[in-house]
This record gives C-alpha cells, sequence and structure tokens, in this order.
DNA sequence: AATCATTAGGGTAGGTTTTACGCTAACTGT
DNA sequence: ACAGTTAGCGTAAAACCTACCCTAATGATT
C-alpha cells in the first residue's frame, strides 16, 4: 500500500452574479494563454492551498483576488478527485503557472454568490475576468465545465430552501427582479400574481418608498430583505410541514 | 507563496444504521489504543488516499472493510481542513499508524446508509467494530465527533428531500417502522394515520401480502419501496410546488 | 372465555396553501 | 388619445395538511 502525498489539494470557484436578465459566471482569462496549444482559454477563478491555510480561506483567498470583496457568501460542494482530471498539457500549465511539481491536482470545488453591481464590473474588467452567461458556455479549462454544472445543480437546491437569492440582488430590488432571477436560474415560469402573494406573504420583504424611474410601464416599489424577519419565521415554521413535500 | 505539497488526504466515514428504533453509527477501535495515553478510544472508519484513486473510491474501499460490502449508499459531505485539526499526540498516532510522516492531514468525510441486518452486525463484531446509539455519543478520536454531527445534519436534510430512508431500511418493512425512522432521526413525533396517508398516497411504496407475525397486536403489512415509480412521480411532480415552502 | 392493551388501518371535517386567472392602475412611446 | 406593458389587488376552486373519529386484529391478563 503506497500513500500518495506528492498530490497538491487546489480549489476553484464558480462565482455567479445576476444582471436582471440572466445568470453570469465569472471567468478569468489565461495568463500565458496561447492560440496554438489546444487548451481552452478560460477558467474558474482557483488557486492552490498554501501551508496552515484552511480550504475556507484560500477560497476566500482567490475571490477576494477576483472580486476585490472579502465578505462574500461562499460555500463548499465537492470534491474533483478523478486522477485524470488533469493530465497531460494542463498538467503541465499548472505546474509551470504555479511553480510546483505535482502530478496530480485534487481541487475542492466552491460556489459563490456575488451583487453584479457597476463596481463590480469595473473592477472584474481590469483583471482579464469576463462576466459570461452561464447557458452560453460550452467548453472550460481542464474539468472547470464540470464544477461548473455542478455550481449550478447546487445554486438550484439552496434556492428552493433557503433565501440565497437576496445574495445576488442589490440591496433594493423590486419583486419582478426577485422573480425573473428565480425563473433565470431554476428555468421555470412564475405567475408574477401568485409569487408576489407568496414571497409578501412571508413577511421578511420589507418595502420601501422609493418606486422605479424611467420604466415604461408602472413603476414597481422597491424593497429590501429583512434577515431577522426570515430567522424569526424560519424559527416558528420549523414545524417541517411535517414531512415536508419531498417532490424531487 | 509558499505551496503545501505534503499535506496528505484522508477520508472518514460516518455509517449509519437502523436497528428499528433509534438511529447507530458504526465505531471503531483503534488498533494499537493504550488507555494510558489520552486519546479517546473509538473513531470513525477512515483511511489515507492512495495513489490513483478518487475519493470516492477510498471511502468505498473503507466502507467495504468495514462492512464486508460493496454496493452501499455513500455521500459526500465537507471536508475538515483546519490545520489545527490533527495534532500532537493524535497526530503521532497517524503517523504510526499508517507509516507515514506528514504534518497535516485534511480529510473528507462522507456519510453511508446501511441495512443493519443480522448478517451485517456478525461481520462488523468481528473486526473490534460496534454500532453506537448516535444519541449517546459524547467524544470520538481527533474530530470524528463533529464529523460525526455534520453528517447526522446532512442526513437530516437529505431525509426530507429524497427517499434515502430506504437504504436503512430492510427490503420489507412497515409503515411503522419507515415511520420510526423518520421520527429517530428528524427527533419529531409523526401521526401515524397521517404519515400512512402521505407515504401511501405516493404511490411508491407496494405492498407484499406478508403481514408481521408474533406482535401482540394486529399485525402489519410489510412494503417494499419502488425506485420506479418514485422516479415517475418525481418527473410529474417537478411542479417545485412552485417556490417550494422554503420552511427552514 | 372474556377482557384489556396495543397497534393497524380506513375515514372525515376544518383549516391552510397552491393554482389559475380576472381586473384595474400607472407609466412610456407613438 | 391610444396601445403596450408591467404593477398590484382580489377571488374561487383545487390540493393539501392536520387533528381527530372509528373499527380490526393480535397476544397478554384475568
Amino acid at each position: 500500500m503506497s500513500v500518495q502525498t506528492n498530490q497538491s489539494l487546489s480549489v476553484d470557484c464558480a462565482v455567479f452574479g445576476f444582471d436582471g436578465r440572466s445568470l453570469k459566471v465569472l471567468l478569468i482569462e489565461r495568463r500565458d494563454y496561447n492560440p496554438e496549444t489546444h487548451l481552452d482559454r478560460m477558467k474558474l477563478p482557483g488557486a492552490m492551498i498554501q501551508e496552515n491555510e484552511t480550504l475556507p480561506r484560500a477560497a476566500s483567498r482567490v475571490l477576494a483576488e477576483a472580486t476585490g470583496l472579502r465578505e462574500i457568501y461562499l460555500k463548499q460542494m465537492e470534491i474533483f478527485s478523478d486522477p485524470g482530471r488533469v493530465t497531460g498539457e494542463e498538467l503541465e500549465w499548472i505546474n509551470r503557472y504555479h511553480g510546483i511539481r505535482t502530478e496530480r491536482v485534487v481541487t475542492v470545488g466552491y460556489y459563490a454568490l456575488v451583487k453584479l453591481d457597476r463596481r463590480m464590473i469595473a473592477y472584474t474588467a481590469e483583471k482579464r475576468a469576463q462576466w459570461v452567461e452561464v447557458e452560453s458556455i460550452q467548453h472550460l479549462a481542464m474539468d472547470h465545465k464540470q464544477i461548473l454544472s455542478t455550481a449550478l445543480g447546487h445554486l438550484c437546491r439552496e434556492m428552493l430552501q433557503s433565501p440565497v437569492a437576496f445574495e445576488l440582488l442589490p440591496r433594493k430590488f423590486t419583486i419582478r427582479q426577485l422573480q425573473n432571477l428565480y425563473a433565470a436560474v431554476l428555468g421555470i415560469e412564475i405567475d408574477n400574481r401568485n409569487f408576489r402573494k407568496k414571497i409578501l406573504g412571508s413577511g421578511f420583504l420589507i418595502p420601501t418608498d422609493e418606486r422605479e424611474k424611467g420604466v415604461s410601464h408602472k413603476p414597481a416599489r422597491y424593497y429590501t430583505f429583512d434577515k431577522t424577519a426570515y430567522k424569526r419565521a424560519l424559527k416558528e415554521k420549523l414545524r417541517l410541514g411535517f414531512i415536508n413535500n419531498w417532490r424531487y
């Protein structure tokens, strides 16, 4: 029995943002990209884990670098440990890029949610990073396409279970924006009138006095998310609906 | 920037079983346990990951060893990467036990579900392994108590979302057994009549002609779980209940 | 042999939630 | 002024959840 000690451990993050219409993910252009090799040009942000660093810390570090933000909604998913996930040219690229010598890289997948505001877009634009519509992505470097698909699955499930949607929206948002976000991520159609009832009925959206301006229809009210009210409601409603509608 | 390459990567598994009354977990006695050290005697089954082995494969290997079974319900949870999770005597024990020399072990937590039948109990009894009631566990080796708690949380959530309960029950079971399992894992009381309606109404329990014998009350019918019917129901019902009762 | 304790298993009535959809309000562009 | 659009309120029917009722069948107790 030989024990592997020279595999390296990395983190890769799928950073999601929502522009009001569709779900985007942050992609990085490889620094020493050479069109003559057959490597894909874009990848997810990631890094090797450093000495004395926990994985969540490594992920935070990657995200701070990629987005300029320290406080980010961040969640671990799974580990991608197939010995064949990075080989050949890709492995050489990694060793060259990180200045290491490894034969195997096991990576831990994270996904993160950020508010895609003007500041964010300006910051990432300077970093050879791009916000790309998730739907349109065909290939990515290494197995990053697979990591992205996994992340999307996790996001869907999480959206149905907890109020993570608000991590993707600006502080003030309209109910329609919230609805569009759910519809985009889950790929379903939602009736606006029922959505409004359900979401307002839950009591953790607090209305502001502001309304949309310059839209060619009745302007919608802006709301903010009340985390405290949510947590209160959470405790009261832990009735679990009994065996909780295990629908899927 | 120094990159850590000599951390070792291991897997640890919380293997759950249900004896009809309470939830149990499989614990292993450390082979060279010495009561004079202050190490806890019991630990979760686990192993270092080997060269050319994926993590799921390593976990399967551990489980095959601990339970004698190859096909087991197995799920990855999170990674325990705190540099301080294993130090001092515990670290020495690991290095001695595995014949390695590492300063840091990152472990990937898995949980597994098995049918706790007579064969299983006989097999584990021979392996210095014990099925211990989850509720009664106070301490475990290293950070295994924390891994166990995490696994229990995952199990609860999973039980509400998918029909994993049947992994813990014999092929033929009564509705009461199923109910007791839910009640035990979730720590709630369940009304028998409503539970029966809900579960039978879902249509993926198929009745057999057999009934309990030797019980001092009306004997209950045995049912089996119909995976195909479940998957069919799943697709029809992907209505999601719309934004699905995000209750907790 | 009658009675008791216990769980199985069918039912029903009332409340809550979901779903489908009608309607008016308010804004911009033509 | 009118068309096109989305906001936002309301309502009725269907589905679902909950709290109970009842009787059936078995072994244990008297």
